[in-house]
DNA sequence: AGCATGAATTGGTTCGAACCAATAATGGTC
DNA sequence: GACCATTATTGGTTCGAACCAATTCATGCT
């Protein structure tokens, strides 16, 4: 796991730099439950069977029937079949009615499907990530964030900026806003260390998100910011937050350089 | 359903054009099954839902609990929790553990999130898809398209070109690639009909596809026949498509008009 | 009133079983 | 050998049941 501090080294130290304390972030950190603490059987099987089966075969050799991994594996054959349906949504194997389970190309596994941080991002495509905060103040929402957070058009809200960095060269810049219920009046540190960490401290785990994918032009500033030309080719990417109790808890939109990032996803046909 | 064929009326009459023999496409139409013939118990179960169920109450309302669904639909839990999920990825409900399963906001509710052709995907989105035939020949396989088919660099492959409408406006170029084993020598018209209706006629029906979503920049070429200027962002999707038999039988580009077409996915947090 | 406690309710997981649907293997017939 | 019907195998669907985990709500105490 390395859902630690995602910062590097600041290229300036600008007052709102100032305002980081290593110590206060990193005890929002502790608060990260270790994962595979208490993995569920779906999980463990999920785990042994890329380990212990899938290692072990080429692309395109049939893993062993369902019926027997459940001898094997000692679990019901209800868990196999749901630790291979998450395997196949990674783009590990595929199956094939009637014929078997087959373990798909290699470099075809995508990454999660899922909800995830910048942070998480680029570490599951093994970089680095890091973070220089352009703006961290209270705003006043627009039209859009006030329509996104359902919230009144022109109420308070936390608005944060960040030029977000992979292995130290720019990436993307991201532009979030947070309803003030969440927030109150707090600006503090810990809404620029992992702000997932954050949402789970203050009990807004967040649980899934609705996005949207444009492509644009990047305008003089943002092209700066990126160290490259104004219009050049971006993704922006829109995405609206929802915590565990459906309540919307972020509303952000983050501008991709488009020849240093892409997306993917394995799609299947109908449901 | 509106699967039939794709076409509106081409702006120039080019010798690809004159291939087109309606009779023929529709006769490819005409083996494309009825949806809804024998929907499974699950497929019931959520168009029941939707209709019955969350058409009648507001965002945020609590939908009954599992255990009564059951007894009211007279399925078993399993299939009102399958039904459940399903409508939950295209973001008709949220679930809270505990707590229920709640209406979710109508407006974001998404496009599938599965595979589908242009047409399908333009006539979801209440457009009409159209198309003029740009290119259709065989080819010799670049390295990026033999990478893509797992077949030898310079092998015959069928390679069509596509200028995709949406109600008669320009939206996509589209650059498909298809295995000659698959097309044989083939060159017909019901190639340029709707292409997945000839999929499963030919017996190799998609079942999954690997997706990459990328920022790019017009060219001057690809600017005229967008009828914009060059240079303009775009969104460039890549897909290699599989059959139900795992086989590769289709890798393709998609150049879409960045203004005019946005990608939108619901995610989950972990699994 | 406020709060802690515990019971009831809700979605989440896991099991076992039976059957369906598509495919692959078998074996007989010509 | 080529072809076809039969059979076995494989993943897909559906059921019923029990239990877990998180939340909500009623209860009763202070």
């Amino acid at each position: 796991m390395s859902t630690e501090f995602e910062w590097d080294a600041p290229t300036d130290a600008s007052a709102l730099d100032a305002v980081i304390e290593p110590n206060a972030v990193s005890a929002v950190v502790e608060s990260t439950p270790v994962a595979d603490a208490a993995a569920s059987k779906v999980d463990l099987t999920r785990a042994r069977l890329r380990d212990e089966v899938i290692a072990n075969l080429a692309p395109h050799d049939p893993i062993p029937a369902e019926r027997e991994l459940v001898h094997r594996f000692g679990v019901s054959r209800a868990t196999i079949r749901q630790a291979l349906s998450r395997l196949a949504d990674h783009g590990w194997v595929y199956r094939v009615q009637g014929s078997g389970t087959f373990v798909a190309d290699k470099d075809l596994v995508t990454k999660s499907p899922y909800l995830t941080s910048f942070s998480e991002d680029i570490s599951e495509r093994g970089m680095t990530p890091g973070s220089r905060v352009l703006r961290l103040e209270h705003g006043r929402a627009d039209d859009r964030v006030a329509r996104e957070l359902l919230i009144p058009v022109g109420a308070r809200a936390v608005h944060i900026e960040r030029l977000r960095t992979a292995d130290g060269a720019p990436l993307c810049i991201e532009s979030l806003w947070l309803p003030e219920w969440l927030t109150g009046e707090n600006l503090g540190p810990e809404l620029l260390g992992s702000l997932y960490s954050y949402f789970e401290h203050a009990g807004a785990s967040p649980a899934r998100a609705h996005q949207t994918i444009r492509a644009v032009s990047l305008d003089a500033a943002q092209a700066e910011l990126l160290q490259t030309e104004a219009g050049a080719p971006a993704l922006m990417v829109s995405r609206i937050v929802f915590d565990a109790h459906g309540r919307r808890i972020e509303a952000s939109t983050g501008v991709y350089l488009g020849d240093r990032y892409d997306f993917q996803i394995n799609v299947k046909r109908r449901a």
